[in-house]
DNA sequence: TAGTCGCCATACATTTTCGTATGACCATCA
DNA sequence: TGATGGTCATACGAAAATGTATGGCGACTA
């Protein structure tokens, strides 16, 4: 390999992407703490060491244009690449510190994960951990973030994995609505209440779907692709839905509708690369997520 | 996501790089093409910008420190994404032109994919393949290559992938040889004879192992992990070894050993990354492979 | 319709970066 | 032990990149 083969400067790439997320020169000139005629001319000379043409320029701003939008994951993907070094080296020295980013559900993130990174600030003062929820998978090969935790075993073998367990789901409502609408005795009954469930068919709705029919779109009364929201809308009283148990566990006001038939359940997976493996924040940070949620998982 | 967040031109990652690849600040100005005071300054720089240490200097040499060892996956990363921006922009202008980097073990690569590329490349002429041959499995999302032939299936949402089917396996020996030693009537027969095998013990081997008992690391007559050497052993009449069907008939002096019991067979996939799905080059090579290699595995 | 504010492009001065030349040091070998 | 070829560090002039100031243009608003 021969280093040397792109001999584009690396820079360019940097304000490419600036320019590309701003939508003008002078925008990208001022959140990169830069001059507009040097974005200009940095843009100019990725365009003709590339040979395409990267923007449609208006008098109101630029255009990125096909071409450009093309490019921009592999820029991406260099400014993912270049955080997570940063974030590294900032942990090189003795001692626990540095920044770590941690990617999670929503729901793992709100409901599980707060006390388990106050415990370990505590340990470690020094330390942050930056915590991205998305229900998106991150990617940690590409440096999207440091750790994962994940309802899927990732099957990369640069990737260091720990199954943490399964986390029980269940059907639940608020004490609230059975008193109102009743309690139902089996699935079928299901079928007569108001069902919280999902917009979008997901791979795991479909999962779903195939083992309770019942969990149909079409018998659904509110929908919503946001799995906080359907938490929340259980707790209001809105009506049925899945969610996991040690979170619904949690207030005495929600109940385990149908306890024997646990629809699905998740098994959960932390996840690092593997050039983590020695870096002491990182490794700080997954052995304390790991016994956190190993003691969440199983109580 | 603010661009800004690391000031650190992404200038100095590269020659961080070329200095650890070249293991001095000449050696790297020499092959990056800049002058050598230039390269110190920018791993001063650097240093300085990171706050650690990346290289403990002598009069002979650099001499990369930890740090500098565990930061530099991230600058590998941003230079595969580097080189791939730098394709996907190749091929983006009309008509089919560019370069396009496909990865595949040794002997997919040399024994099967040739024949397919020929073809591509008389349909094609401005297109150019970079055949990267190995079997450490290359990082598609890490942008190491555009395209992917591997046996395994991959489980990542941000690929596309399409299995081509499943390449059958079988015990197989040069005439010649058989003609000396005899040929095998049963799988305890193996035992007898000179086994032509691996080394490491692979994921792969394990369950050729488990299936075969006999196929066993001190039953080996010759043990190598180059599988292109496994080939070449047999056809030199060294013993019986496991080869791809297709490719041990080409040659009617090789003898395919108990036809019935097929040891394994590898299921075959293609992968692209997503973000190439637009991209005209990297999809006519996607499918000419696809086609190629159906072909191959179903004539 | 006149005014304001945003944008990009250009010209010129400045700063920064780079390259050349050189010196000091170490390893190797005759 | 002296010569050679390699390394990195330093000093200074050259080149390149940057920043400032300005002009022109379009969109929006009063």
């Amino acid at each position: 390999m021969t280093i040397n083969n792109t001999d584009i400067g690396w820079e360019l790439y940097r304000t490419f992407l600036g320019v590309l997320e701003e939508g003008s020169l002078s925008g990208a000139a001022r959140s990169m703490g830069i001059a507009q005629p040097t974005v200009g001319r940095h843009v100019d000379a990725l365009e003709t060491a590339l040979g395409v043409t990267l923007f449609t320029r208006s008098q109101t701003g630029l255009l990125p244009t096909e071409a450009a939008l093309a490019l921009q994951p592999f820029a991406l993907t260099m400014y993912s690449a270049a955080a997570a070094l940063k974030r590294a080296a900032e942990s090189q020295g003795s001692g626990i510190q540095g920044t770590v980013r941690v990617t999670a559900s929503e729901v793992i993130g709100q409901e599980v994960l707060p006390p388990i990174l106050a415990k370990l600030q505590d340990t470690h003062p020094d330390l942050t951990v930056e915590l991205v929820l998305t229900n998106r998978v991150q990617d940690l090969l590409q440096r999207e973030a440091d750790i994962a935790v994940r309802m899927t075993q990732p099957r990369q073998e640069q990737l260091i994995a720990r199954c943490v367990g399964v986390m029980p789901l269940g059907f639940h409502a608020h004490k609230r609505y059975l008193d109102k609408h009743g309690t139902p005795s089996s699935l079928a009954d299901l079928a007569q209440h108001a069902l919280i469930g999902f917009d979008e068919e997901t791979p795991f709705v479909r999962a779903a779907r195939k083992a309770f029919p019942i969990w149909n779109r079409e018998n659904f009364a509110v929908r919503t692709d946001n799995d906080m929201a359907q938490i929340a809308l259980i707790r209001a009283g809105c009506g049925i839905g899945v969610c996991q148990m040690h979170i619904a566990a949690r207030d005495l006001n929600l109940v385990n509708i149908l306890p024997g038939s646990i629809p699905l359940s998740l098994e959960t997976w932390l996840t690092m690369h593997e050039d983590l493996r020695n870096n002491p924040s990182c490794k700080v940070t997954f052995d304390a997520l790991l016994k956190g949620l190993q003691d969440y998982v199983t109580p």
